[in-house]
DNA sequence: CGGTTCCTTGAGGATGATCAACGAGGGTGG
DNA sequence: CCACCCTCGTTGATCATCCTCAAGGAACCG
């Protein structure tokens, strides 16, 4: 969702500087307020007991995030934290259903970005169950590059070993491993502790 | 999403009867059609090489499925199979947009379920990257129990232990023991071979 | 009955998690 | 400039657990 800031701002909402590591909601929270990033990228996880973690998604500048429960009478079901120093516009939940309301054009534009985390979920979930590391790994990679839309070339992939974990549900260790196979397979490359895929 | 399946039939929508085990569509597949179930129920699922199967969503009388696509220039993430004799009305994706730019109230009503669809999805994957086997079952047994709104009695599930088994990605025979441990730990009963929860 | 489908149990093996330790690089302050 | 402290990457050993394979039993149905 991308929502013009100055509208935003008229009809009430107030930008907000957040450090990095700063949270933004918890999991279990009541959703009262629609976000979005003016600059700074954030991420939704989740913890377990032990005190793994999992990264739902992450959101860039620009971006919304955290809106499905404004729709439903639920409580977040991830946490939302600030990975970089981020400058946030927020906006009551009642004014942003108002907004939408009055421009329908918003309403199409939520829709297609709901159809495709509904479908990045479906990859998501698919390729975790496909147990093993490799595949799982693989399709984190294929994600990013297409994110990035550099589908052709090899890129550097700007994740360090734990986050590659997080996202994968994996542990470090793991990933590592997975990692130096993968790269005696030719699939990917390692420079400088650097990942090229 | 439900709409009126008049309407739908006046829109040039046609009802189609789908024995058990027959394909709607396989994953891979160009959409471009929208489906509402008249009578029955649908799955989507995906299977890997070793012909493990996961369940992504089930799908019953009165409800749509398979929208996501229609509204990201991508192919069908799963595949959908009919689990009962079924009727299903069909509509071409272009009279189906048609429709939403008519009435904006199925929009709203769009935005909802995805809502819920993308809720549900977080949620499915918190609990599986939370390794543990009673962790993904209990999971799903709450799911279930929310769903047929009945949270409050105990009732019997009415899946096989191979359909929890795709469900949660984990195999039969796990399980199977699972379960036996959890009755032992009288989170469960199980009577007659059936499942009470 | 014979054929399904589903449930159950056991033994064994593969593999990812865990724990522990260390190395490399980058930044900071004295 | 050097010492220290981070964070990140890496490796090895061991363990726990889920998967695999194999077999058999119970319920149901034509």
């Amino acid at each position: 969702m991308q929502i013009n800031a100055d509208l935003l701002i008229t009809w009430g909402a107030v930008a907000r500087k957040f450090k990095k590591g700063e949270f933004i909601f918890h999991e279990g929270d009541h959703p009262r307020f629609y976000y979005q990033i003016l600059e700074g990228t954030v991420k939704m996880f989740n913890t377990n007991l032990e005190g793994k973690e999992f990264t739902q998604m992450e959101f860039k500048s620009g971006h919304s995030f955290g809106e499905p429960p404004l729709f439903i009478d639920e409580s977040y079901p991830s946490t939302a934290v600030v990975c970089t120093d981020s400058i946030i516009l927020k906006l009551s939940k009642e004014k942003f259903l108002e907004i939408l309301d009055q421009y329908p054009a918003f309403q199409k534009q939520l829709i297609t970005l709901f159809a495709k985390r509904i479908y990045s979920k479906s990859i998501t979930a698919r390729e975790i169950i496909n147990n093993t590391p490799e595949t799982r790994i693989m399709g984190f990679l294929n994600d990013f590059k297409k994110k990035s839309s550099r589908e052709n070339e090899k890129i550097e992939i700007p994740y360090t070993r734990q986050e590659i974990a997080n996202y994968t549900g994996l542990r470090v260790e793991t990933v590592i491993r997975t990692l130096t196979k993968m790269k005696t397979k030719k699939i990917v490359q390692i420079v400088d502790r650097k990942l090229i895929y």
